[in-house]
DNA sequence: GGATGTGACGTTATCTCATTACAAGATTGC
DNA sequence: GCAATCTTGTAATGAGATAACGTCACATCC
């Protein structure tokens, strides 16, 4: 299979676990919330979550919210071939919700570009509060 | 004055030597290497930096770069109205420019507003090379 | 003057987030 | 078998951030 593309079945036992604790999850996790999660499992240290969210960062299955220090579950499985991905992060129910759009994409790709700046990786995360929590 | 703009002649001691501390450097700085650098000033505890930079980001005189856990002095006076401030970090050198774009603003709040998504703050951090140390 | 409120400051302890270093199994290929 | 590589386990530590407490300087109002 393609060596660039993952799944689930590729997955070792821990990354499994871990990618397990963070879809179950509504919203984003810490790391350490995993490990408590997981300390049934027989995680003991960390590292050991570290590891795996290294792992599923990687493969595209897990994004990480600088803001937050928390990782999210990517909802978005279209998102594998985009590595500019914005984030709408609720800060009242915690819910992430994950957008991609060329124009803004573009945008930051121009920009880069007349800086003559070699860009590798985009962060875009808004904070504020979702439609459904403004209703309540 | 305007009670809501300030600069250098309103701070504190400690914001003062804060604010110089992140002046000074020619990148980003974080809460503990500040702390280093002011132990000469009298400073001891993490506490007193993290309050100087509370105070000095409410100004809008230092920016928090969450990709990096790390503070730089804002070196583009007029984004006190524009809250849309996207960073450029080199990767190499450290060096952070500051970039606010109408488009890129524009898009993003359309983008809040379809999602009917209250937004309160937006962070852009593009990682990268700079143009100097592609030459290098 | 004296009571009171406010904001900055100092100190200790603690909490959360993340990595370094080292050792032990497991897996693959020769 | 043996080496190379990858994954795992464990302990210790480094790095980032905050809570809780008390103090001090200063302004305001009576």
């Amino acid at each position: 299979m393609n060596e660039h593309v993952h799944d689930t079945a590729d997955l070792t036992k821990n990354q499994t676990l871990v990618m397990g604790a963070l879809t179950r999850s509504k919203g984003p996790l810490s790391a350490y919330t995993i490990l408590d999660q997981l300390r049934d499992n027989g995680f003991r240290a960390p590292l050991q979550v570290y590891r795996a969210l290294d792992k599923l960062v990687e493969f595209g299955l897990v994004h990480r919210l600088e803001s937050l220090n928390a990782f999210v579950a990517c909802r978005h499985p279209g998102c594998d071939g985009d590595d500019t991905i914005a984030f709408m992060i609720c800060e009242r129910c915690g819910e992430v919700s994950e957008i991609t759009d060329t124009a803004l994409a573009n945008r930051l790709r121009q920009l880069a570009g007349e800086a003559s700046f070699a860009l590798k990786k985009t962060t875009i995360e808004l904070r504020g509060i979702c439609r459904t929590c403004q209703a309540a």
